[in-house]
DNA sequence: GCCATGGCTAGTA
DNA sequence: GCCATGGCTAGTA
């Protein structure tokens, strides 16, 4: 696994029950601002074999951003079964729920 | 090297 | 348009 992948795996598996955040944010913590699109790759790769709590990012807008229907729910009910409140647009309120670390 | 992949995104129109 | 990976391929040594 080369060193951003790492970084961003354990930047996932760190977001606590509850919290989200987004592609883009992960990318500018793992030190690559711009490459939202990696943290895609990595999340479709690599969520089974590392448990990734996948369901906890969003987009830039606090959206769900998956299209398939089916992953789409999963991802609702994972977020609400946490706690998170999520409007039926499949907006999440992020100044509220957005993990920062340190 | 080259190229496809991908659940994106800042910043125009 | 951004850009890190993995897989594949021509084309050297």
């Amino acid at each position: 696994m080369q060193p951003f992948t790492k970084r961003v795996v354990t930047i996932i598996q760190n977001i606590p029950e509850g919290r989200v955040m987004t592609y883009g944010q992960i990318a500018s913590v793992a030190g690559s601002p711009r490459a939202a699109r990696q943290v895609v790759r990595v999340l479709h790769s690599m969520s089974k074999k590392h448990q990734l709590p996948w369901h906890r990012v969003v987009n830039s807008k606090g959206k769900i951003a998956l299209q398939d229907d089916a992953s789409y729910h999963e991802q609702l009910l994972s977020l609400e079964s946490e706690g998170i409140e999520v409007g039926l647009n499949g907006v999440i309120d992020l100044a509220r729920y957005q993990y920062h670390p340190d």
